[in-house]
RNA sequence: GGGCGCUUAGCUCAGUUGGUUCAGAGCACUUGGUUUACACCCAAGGGGUCGGGGGUUCGAAUCCCUCAGCGCCCACCA
């Protein structure tokens, strides 16, 4: 009954209800079903210290959206939903949270850090997944995998050692950037470059054995005492003869060569580079280019070490001045600029950043990026959109290798033993690390004491490589029946900015170690952005509140929101109306559905609404081959438009206008069912978009069992549709609109009946849509081809003429008017279409099909012009 | 500096291999509406020389050249 049913549907209670629902029934749960075929998502794993953002929201709701179709397509779905422990991120949140209490990282040592860690990641490491439940995620919970938990870890652990094993990891140096302050290096992520005034000091080195100098331009003059080589572009004039020769460094009095190499440029400074491989990491390269010394001068805390000679111990900034003093003493400083240049902070400590040498792990990236590059370059691997994929080719070409240790404790320890010092063993454990050095050495009486593990972690990026195939337990039990089932996984959603960081090396590690891709599509969403495409961000607090949002506007209306406009790969505008627009759209089915169970079913009353039901099961079938075209091409917005139109527009606007009964009176029983039978669909075809309004209105529809549930429900069939029953209600629409707008210009009300005499020689359609024409466009009396009166007013809609006669006098001037402006742009648009087809180039080079539609048009017009003529004539 | 991409209605975007009413959609906007499903609504309507210029073609939003503006990724210049 309609007072049973509020006029505005309230989400809340009824999306709680059945998340709980489902949950209860175990409706997400899955396991390998081998009469089906498996539809698998791995979630990309949000960090622990994550919390719910709007990025989150467009991702998951994405996914959610493919893996709900897919189990209703019969598939055997999975959702593996999961969290990362992001070494960087939820170490500064421990370190920060040791701070408040007092606590530094250093004073507690690792153990009890650890300890800190993983009792944080207790408390706080579910809230987004809770979170997740919310927007009506239907992860199979069961199977929640964390990166850093025992198994998971195994599976790292393992790959290291293997790919040790291979020869493929290796130690090396690498410029890190140190924070002198904090004295740790800190991750590319964690330095902020900031533009500053700076000075750029012009300093003249001496030629060796001559009595000429060359000048040199640095910002750094303290690195001088640093310097192995000084460096020329070979193409040069102005250096020709300096080629081969050695230069003094001044102050070390150092006699160094002068090398040559097109990476210095001849434009800027003085075109003369002096190279100081270990601070600099051009210079560094070069270094090893050219098989430099590398000599360091600072000490960890940025002063100057023995190799700063009289400047030793003293800090790095006093002895840029007080070197280019001494330099300026001694008559080598040339001059001094003012230069504005970018130079790199500290996040945490601010301090400017030193790039330092250090030793590190590497994985070699040549060889085993092979498959991963070609498959997705023959689309083995789809990236949608597939624009993705010149990027990921301009990288996977330009790789380098990996650097996998990072200076943290929060993560993987790498598993190298060191035997006192610089010798080492890889194993997975200290048993076998022992056992290993015992052998390597010959050593026997090796204890586990005279072993000490590297103190450094791995990269996050070297656990969650593995995900697709560790969340399955590929790698400790690499023949189990679910690795064996769900891998491949079907569809990669995530965020473009990670493509190389994750999705690139997901795609190295799934045919290094399963020789199979690790899934078969990725796409690619956009940034989510405010409405003046501003990065959503806490400190510009211009992002809304997840769960704000979905309390004020249901879950399904953000996920409605969240879709209309986010095409793959662009970056999505968010504005608060598409959430409020989702809403909306949730209200009006309520309210359709609400008419229809207000309904009075009369089983006597015959079925005057055949044509109507038949139009619409067409209809309805028409939109679900687009949906089904727009899912195969991974247009979310696009599907999502076609449901919200067909529910908006073809149901409510049309279906429903034509089917209903006057008030009071009641309806047939056929009507009722068939208008019920489409609610069935349409709520099957919006489910995967709005999963909780479908679902209770799906349990209204009629008596169920308690398991018989929307979300395993069956996706309607896709059959072929008769178009041209589309085609006619097509023209009856257009014949209702132009009555409508006459009724607005003339200002008569919709209740006013109206007269219609229609002059056309397509009657079929009006025999067909008569009873709607006359229903929907309030028509007292419909006659055809009859004699009017001249002062009739005459709509024309495409070849046929509406008489209406009204009370109002005919203003005939403006209607000439009217009628005239309409002839001419008929009669050139006819033009257009007659010179087109009187070219004989056209006609014979044009597509058959592509000629009888212009002849086609061409007739069209000319019978319109008819029309118009004759109209114009009984006017004059 | 290297690479990639974008520019279509006020906004966000579709527009598949050049060819039907292809110049579109949603929102916004304007006008009218207390029709008993819904004002979170109904009906109707007005908006664009497809960034500028040039070219190829019977035909260009679509292909080519060029100019202008914007964005992203990578490496960052002593």
């Amino acid at each position: 009954m309609a007072q049973e049913l509020s006029t505005k549907y309230n989400p809340v209670e009824v999306e709680d209800k059945w998340y709980s629902h489902w949950m209860k029934y175990g409706f997400f749960k899955s396991s390998p079903n081998p009469s089906k075929e498996p539809y698998t998502i791995v979630i990309p794993p949000p960090n622990v210290t994550g919390v719910l953002h709007m990025g989150h929201m467009l991702n998951n709701t994405i996914q959610d959206v493919l893996i709900r179709r897919a189990r209703m397509k019969g598939f055997e779905a999975l959702w593996v939903p999961g969290t990362d422990h992001a070494s960087i991120a939820t170490e500064a949140k421990v370190v920060a949270m040791l701070k408040e209490k007092g606590l530094s990282k250093k004073e507690i040592g690792r153990e009890k850090f650890l300890e800190h860690a993983w009792e944080w990641k207790e408390k706080y490491g579910g809230i987004i997944l809770e979170q997740l439940k919310k927007l009506g995620a239907s992860c199979d919970w069961d199977r929640t995998r964390f990166t850093l938990e025992e198994s998971l870890s195994e599976a790292v652990i393992d790959v290291f050692v293997d790919l040790y094993e291979k020869g493929m990891i290796y130690r090396g140096i690498r410029m890190v950037n140190w924070d002198p302050e904090g004295k740790t290096a800190i991750s590319d992520d964690e330095v902020v470059y900031k533009d500053v005034n700076s000075k750029l000091y012009f300093v003249n080195y001496k030629i060796e054995g001559e009595d000429r100098e060359v000048t040199i331009a640095t910002t750094r003059p303290e690195t001088i005492l640093g310097d192995t080589a000084v460096c020329i572009n070979p193409n040069d004039e102005r250096y020709r003869d300096l080629k081969g020769k050695k230069v003094i460094v001044p102050i070390a009095n150092r006699s160094v060569p002068i090398i040559e190499d097109e990476y210095v440029s001849m434009e800027f400074g003085t075109g003369c580079l002096k190279v100081t491989p270990a601070h600099d990491i051009n210079d560094y390269e070069l270094g090893q280019k050219h098989q430099l010394e590398s000599i360091e001068i600072f000490n960890d805390d940025g002063t100057l070490n023995k190799y700063g000679l009289h400047y030793e111990n003293e800090d790095r900034f006093v002895v840029r001045k007080k070197l280019a003093k001494e330099l300026e003493s001694l008559g080598q400083l040339a001059k001094i600029e003012e230069y504005q240049n970018s130079v790199g902070f500290s996040e945490r400590t601010d301090a400017v950043i030193e790039p330092k040498l250090s030793m590190q792990w590497f994985l070699k990236m040549d060889e085993i990026t092979k498959p991963a590059y070609e498959n997705v370059m023959n689309d083995t691997i789809k990236l949608i959109p597939p624009k993705f994929k010149n990027m990921y080719r301009h990288w996977m070409e330009n790789v380098r290798d990996w650097c996998i240790s990072r200076q943290l404790w929060w993560g993987h320890r790498i598993p190298a033993w060191y035997i006192n010092g610089s010798e080492f063993v890889i194993a997975k454990n200290e048993d076998e690390a022992l056992s290993k050095a015992r052998q390597k050495t010959g050593n026997a009486g090796l204890q586990k004491g005279d072993l000490k593990q590297d103190e450094d972690v791995l990269d996050t990026w070297f656990s969650s490589w593995l995900w697709p195939m560790s969340v399955f337990d590929g790698f400790k039990d690499p023949d189990n029946e679910d690795i064996n089932y769900y891998y491949p996984t079907n569809t990669l959603v995530t965020a473009p900015e990670i493509l190389f960081f994750w999705v690139a090396r997901m795609i190295i590690a799934g045919y290094e170690y399963r020789g199979k891709k690790p899934f078969n599509e990725v796409y690619l969403t956009g940034i989510v952005r405010d409405k003046q495409g501003r990065k959503m961000s806490k400190s510009l607090g211009n992002s809304p509140e997840p769960l704000e949002l979905i309390k004020k506007y249901g879950a399904d209306g953000v996920r409605v929101g969240m879709l209309l406009s986010s095409p793959a790969g662009n970056d999505l505008l968010f504005d608060i109306k598409l959430c409020e627009q989702g809403r909306n759209f949730n209200n009006k089915i309520w309210n359709a559905f609400r008419l229809v169970k207000g309904w009075n079913v009369d089983s006597q009353k015959e079925n005057k609404n055949q044509t109507a039901i038949d139009w619409f099961e067409n209809c309805f079938l028409q939109s679900l081959s687009q949906l089904e075209d727009h899912f195969s091409k991974y247009r979310m917005s696009d599907a999502l438009m076609t449901v919200y139109k067909l529910v908006w527009d073809d149901f409510c606007s049309w279906y429903l206008e034509m089917v209903k009964p006057s008030y009071g009176d009641s309806i047939d029983e056929i009507t009722y069912n068939a208008t019920l039978n489409f609610f069935d669909k349409l709520v099957r075809i919006l489910h995967p978009f709005t999963p909780f309004i479908s679902e209770e209105i799906w349990s209204q529809l009629k008596e169920r069992d308690e398991k018989d549930c929307l979300i395993v429900a069956k996706w309607p069939e896709i059959k072929a549709f008769d178009s041209e029953t589309i085609d006619q209600a097509e023209k009856i629409f257009d014949v209702i609109s132009a009555i409508r707008n006459f009724r607005n210009e003339k200002q008569i009300s919709p209740k006013t009946a109206l007269k219609l005499n229609i002059e056309t020689k397509d009657k079929a359609v009006y025999d067909n849509f008569g009873e709607i024409l006359i229903k929907l466009a309030n028509i007292e009396s419909l006659v055809f081809n009859e004699t009017s009166g001249d002062s009739d007013y005459a709509l024309i809609v495409k070849q046929d003429k509406l008489h209406i006669p009204i009370d109002q006098s005919i203003d005939v001037e403006e209607e000439q008017k009217k009628l005239k402006e309409e002839l001419e742009y008929t009669k050139g648009f006819l033009n257009s279409v007659s010179k087109k087809l009187s070219n004989e180039r056209f006609v014979s080079n044009a597509p058959e099909q592509v000629v009888a539609k212009e002849k086609q048009k061409q007739k069209d017009a000319e019978e319109r012009i008819v029309v118009i003529e004759k109209q114009l004539k009984s006017l004059q």
